[in-house]
DNA sequence: TGACAATATTCGCATATCGTAATATTCTTA
DNA sequence: TAAGAATATTACGATATGCGAATATTGTCA
């Protein structure tokens, strides 16, 4: 029998990133937009900014979303075909 | 602006209960074949009975699987629709 | 009913996660 | 270089999660 080759520990990471309303809120609406910076999303979610970042963090670690900086901000989007695959299935359902 | 009508309560649920190795896994499997028991499972994953029970009741609470009794046996099933797009998602790919 | 198989639940403890607060870092510009 | 804006990191207490062990429940069949 042939083994089916999905990483499961891939896909936990990336279901464990987002497992959080808000980490969930913040790839969703990445994947809607081109890109979107910390402060932008602080003011939409009306969530402390060190919150945000921690988060952002998080979502980094999962390779769920990347960022680069701009300046003195940092924009972040997602770009993991497999996460946008994912947010793609679960929108206008 | 128009509200996207996306749960994001519902979503971070599921993804919560795939957050996990075990439980991803399991999930996997039932997506593929039409059902399992219980011990059929604990056997295949090699993992002890009452955590594979443990698991089962949180992706049961979670609307990922749904149980039915046969006899003594418990048959477990995705049927789930979101949840079916999103791990058909991971399908080879 | 008694014994056994299959599954579910509870308990206790170790570890992980969450959110707030405080602080640190990085970059721009005067 | 000093000040301020934008972002990141750390510390910490409260809550949640994971897992093994023990036990309980449910169903079958002699």
């Amino acid at each position: 029998m042939k083994e089916q080759n999905i990483d499961i520990e891939e896909y936990t990471a990336i279901f464990k990133a987002l497992a959080h309303p808000t980490r969930l809120t913040i790839a969703y609406n990445l994947m809607l937009k081109p890109e979107c910076n910390v402060s932008k999303m602080c003011e939409c979610l009306n969530i402390p900014q060190p919150t945000v970042s921690q988060h952002l963090s998080i979502l980094k670690n999962a390779k769920v979303i990347v960022g680069h900086r701009n300046g003195n901000q940092t924009c972040y989007k997602v770009e993991n075909l497999k996460v946008m695959r994912i947010l793609k299935q679960i929108v206008s359902n």
